[in-house]
DNA sequence: CACTTTGGTTACTCTGGCGTAACCTTACGC
DNA sequence: GCGTAAGGTTACGCCAGAGTAACCAAAGTG
């Protein structure tokens, strides 16, 4: 007998990138569970399967950590949204692959990325970090809009493309967070609902219709 | 001489209500400043020229405290904008009253409600209280859309009719927040913004249009 | 087989800041 | 003028939970 060696084999010692990826895991869990300030490192390493000195030592402070989920799962996102909406197809087509990636992707990472995200437009250290991320995606809506504008021989301020674009991103977020607390909504009806929102109005405006307010 | 009894008559010695108030004000300000967890009760008791303990007395909890101010501040919103949407307008004056009211108000306000608001989206505590008050205002503008689909006898589900509710809110809200992070902006100028894209695309819905997704 | 790197642990230290106990003092009713 | 409540203070108890020191062990590497 004396099976020592191979007693816990399928256990420990992994190599540094999968741990990293287990505690970046765990952190999204339990942050999205308790929230950024509830949330313990003590847990977050528990739940890693792990103990807390090591999640310092791959990761750094709590906030530096919190960063990382966010960049993670910002840039998976981001992918996403890329890799279905390609550029070379017409607005509105652009617009719904845009969206149902969106949404495919939250309705999938309900409580990663959803409260994850919540999470982060609250609290000064990563409000920066999240706008950044918001900003590349409202430039993105804003340079299909204008893009599709041009195409149609009309053109719009810079400020009023911007706020109709953050409108839209900002709408969809809300969509987001409503779908995340619904677990039994479709991902692909909300996309749908949006575009129902979205696309009517912005093909109005495409088509040169806009509301003043009245004279009163 | 021997003046003793007003050597400071201005200080000190007020009754309790008005020095809740000057909590809640030195609390909405720190907290905005800060944010919940950074924020101090010492630095608020300070800032309203008490000490701690009367915070306590008075407004109980951190986290009570931080209520209080959301209740505050989200009533006097309510009414800035029941007042101003009056229910018996047609449905795009109401639309329009309505946000300029919202945006006004977030303009007087910015860091103020803006910040708060932003605050209590992410944190378990006050995610609930903050999902009421939204909640109020989707149903009053679901109410709206319903009533004008109604009027010329359309009709919409349930869920739709929730979910387009939701979206008009979050882009407001977005916006609302664009405003907050922009000093120079004019909320009237936003609120004419935020019209062009709901009312747009509001007004196609009342009118029958709808889009579907593509068969592919 | 030394010997070093990499993955891992237990068991602390230390501090920020919430909440409170104990204690004054001005006003007002009677 | 005297009791009592309402407005106010200083000074502290206390603990969760971030971050660390010190130490151990299994793989590579020559």
């Amino acid at each position: 007998m004396l099976a020592r060696v191979s007693s816990t084999p399928t256990f420990k010692r992994l190599p540094r990138a999968v741990r990293e990826q287990q505690m970046l895991d765990a952190a999204v869990k339990v942050f999205s569970r308790r929230g950024f300030h509830a949330a313990s490192m003590d847990e977050i390493a528990d739940d890693a399967g792990i103990s807390k000195p090591m999640v310092y030592a791959y990761l750094g402070t709590k906030e530096e950590l919190f960063i990382a989920c966010l960049h993670r799962e910002s840039t998976r996102m981001m992918e996403a949204i890329a890799g279905a909406a390609a550029p070379d197809l017409p607005a509105d087509e652009r617009l719904w692959r845009g969206l149902r990636a969106f949404f495919g992707f939250v309705g999938a990472h309900r409580d990663g990325w959803a409260v994850l995200y919540r999470q982060a437009r609250g609290s000064q250290p990563f409000a920066a970090e999240l706008a950044t991320m918001r900003g590349r995606l409202v430039d993105v809506v804003a340079g299909m809009l204008d893009h599709a504008l041009r195409a149609s021989g009309r053109e719009i301020g810079a400020t009023d493309l911007e706020v109709v674009a953050y409108a839209l991103v900002g709408a969809s977020e809300s969509l987001a967070d409503w779908l995340a607390d619904h677990p039994e909504a479709d991902a692909g009806k909300t996309a749908t609902r949006m575009m129902n929102v979205a696309w009517l109005g912005a093909d109005q405006l495409l088509r040169g219709v806009t509301w003043h307010p009245p004279v009163a």
